[in-house]
DNA sequence: AAGGTTTGCGGCAAGGATTGCAGAAATATT
DNA sequence: AATATTTCTGCAATCCTTGCCGCAAACCTT
């Protein structure tokens, strides 16, 4: 049992390669007894073309290389399938990797999509990213970089995000509009500047409702389940507790939301809940969880539009593409 | 901007591309002073060895191929990073592909996988999968093929599943035990074998329990939002409706609780339910929702070692590894 | 000093598909 | 009949890397 190549039809046919090559792309050329003959051998062998062969003949390989942190948050559970439909529609295929948030893992995955000679790169940046000189590496190979949700001022490249400010400082101001006195932010790990992002956000709606700034409201959550409720417990069981919460993630709002009626708190009138993505899990709960929406399928998809523009048109600028996100207000505020 | 490869060192270095490449893999017969060179100028010129190139020689992609139905489906979010982990370790790499449930996609994909040679093949069947020329198409090129969780009895290869007859045997008695009297089961897709595994574990539950059969109680639901909400509702809204529900997915028992709670159903008092999957929002429901357990993430991490095991030895007899699932009681029994 | 061994490197082929160019065969033209 | 034109097909190069064979120079042995 060994490969089928085009030489197999050729010697079976007693023709040569270049006429079944070109036989079966239908080229004029070919008389059509001769395109007949190929095509019934072809079917029968059930020959399939070497895309090996001919990825390394056209110098790429019609992939699109993602780099995500997790699969498993819903953004991106819900970004990749926006993208693996675009793409497919272009003929193009993913190869997709997962940093765990981990830099080291981030630059050895790069290294291999490269290696691979992928057509482009989706990225958002892990956690403990802080460097980035890898993401420059794609760049000076000329291979379209697109950055996507979790954004990185240092880099110059198409981008799909949201207004991480925007839709932070709009969140807070209906918390504050309900008449929330002690607004909390429960933010993500440090490095992630769009964590920051809405920290300012948040900063800024409390300023300009004229509260002073107050530091025992920010906290800064691990996205690891058991550092999380711990902190989550401190916030909670705080003398001084909040009465409304802005959180980076639906992860981090859920489970405050969780522990806090399990604390007795009760939601929203106690307490007020907002958290960030929209998980669709967040109308199961009790009450269900207000959100800021992010398009993530729509972000995938124009993530992809992007890496083509740029393979289509190689002097294209650099596109920004920021998407509206959206408030959800549910039972939770 | 052009391709660095072998030949731009050599010609730099004024030495020969099999000595370029015989330095950068540290083969003993080059010179440690070349070596450096070589390095140094690797370095600079930022090499990266073409991947298309080593694998067209090797007739082998070290890519493995994954065909889900979605990706967004709990399972397979979870299923799918355990792969992730065991390929990178071995060094390969995924290529990811979604069905939409479509037996047409799922036939486009494999053909696409085997075009680009695969090492080997994770798939799931869609819901509209009855015929498996496809399937043996994989294994008559010897790629390495594993099913997982959707089997198909068709095809005779290794496969990666639960017991899902006894499951859902386990989860009917522990029903009937505490005195439900009608219980319902709501199914996947009638193509899915699976989901008809599972019913007829559920009816062999009743039937041992001395009930006797009762088609009312069984109704297959779509897997699509709407139509599955009609169903439901029609369920719920039966002047004989049920006291206790096996649903073939938690998608749908998530849907099923929610939906009773707003029709003032109590939960569990007057209906029980339990769902397959056992998705991580299950436990921020209220009552949190019992559910059938697989180990997805392990099924992944089995399904691409039975891959590996086959291209090690490829003359290793197929297996079917059967992972224990686990009904998760929570307080929706 | 003559022969043998080691060291270091280059050349060639292979892997599969595409394609421009050239050439052969068949047909048409004068 | 000789030339021109059309129709079809094959050769060879190319993409990049690796493995095998071989060759030259330098070293060591007797």
């Amino acid at each position: 049992m060994e490969e089928i190549t085009l030489k197999t039809i050729a010697t079976q046919l007693g023709i040569s390669i270049s006429t079944v090559s070109r036989a079966l792309r239908n080229h004029p050329d070919i008389k059509d007894s001769t395109k007949q003959a190929v095509f019934e051998l072809a079917e029968q062998l059930e020959y399939e073309p070497n895309q090996l062969a001919f990825q390394l003949l056209n110098r790429r390989s019609n992939t699109i290389g993602v780099v995500v942190p997790k699969i498993t948050y819903s953004l991106y559970a819900q970004a990749i399938p926006g993208m693996v439909d675009v793409s497919e529609r272009y003929g193009y295929q993913l190869l997709i990797c997962q940093t765990d948030d981990s830099y080291e893992k981030e630059v050895r995955q790069v290294q291999s999509l490269l290696s691979s000679r992928v057509s482009g790169i989706i990225l958002s940046v892990s956690a403990s990213t802080t460097q980035f000189d890898h993401l420059r590496k794609i760049q000076s190979k000329n291979v379209p970089l697109v950055l996507f949700n979790r954004d990185c001022e240092e880099i110059n490249c198409s981008k799909v995000t949201i207004d991480n400010h925007k839709a932070a400082f709009e969140a807070v101001t209906v918390l504050i509009r309900q008449g929330r006195k002690r607004i909390a932010y429960l933010g993500g790990p440090t490095d992630l500047q769009i964590s920051q992002k809405r920290l300012e956000g948040y900063q800024q709606a409390l300023k300009e409702g004229g509260f002073s700034p107050d530091d025992a409201l920010i906290n800064m959550v691990s996205l690891e389940k058991e550092a999380m409720l711990a902190t989550l417990n401190a916030v909670l069981d705080s003398p001084e507790k909040p009465d409304a919460i802005l959180a980076y993630s639906d992860q981090i709002a859920q489970w405050a939301l969780v522990m806090a009626k399990r604390k007795g708190i009760r939601i929203p009138e106690e307490l007020a809940i907002i958290g960030f993505y929209n998980e669709p899990t967040n109308e199961l709960l009790d009450p269900p969880l207000s959100s800021v929406s992010q398009p993530a399928f729509e972000m995938g998809v124009r993530a992809v539009e992007l890496i083509f523009s740029e393979l289509t048109n190689s002097r294209a600028a650099f596109e920004r593409v920021v998407l509206e996100s959206k408030l959800i207000v549910r039972g939770s505020i």
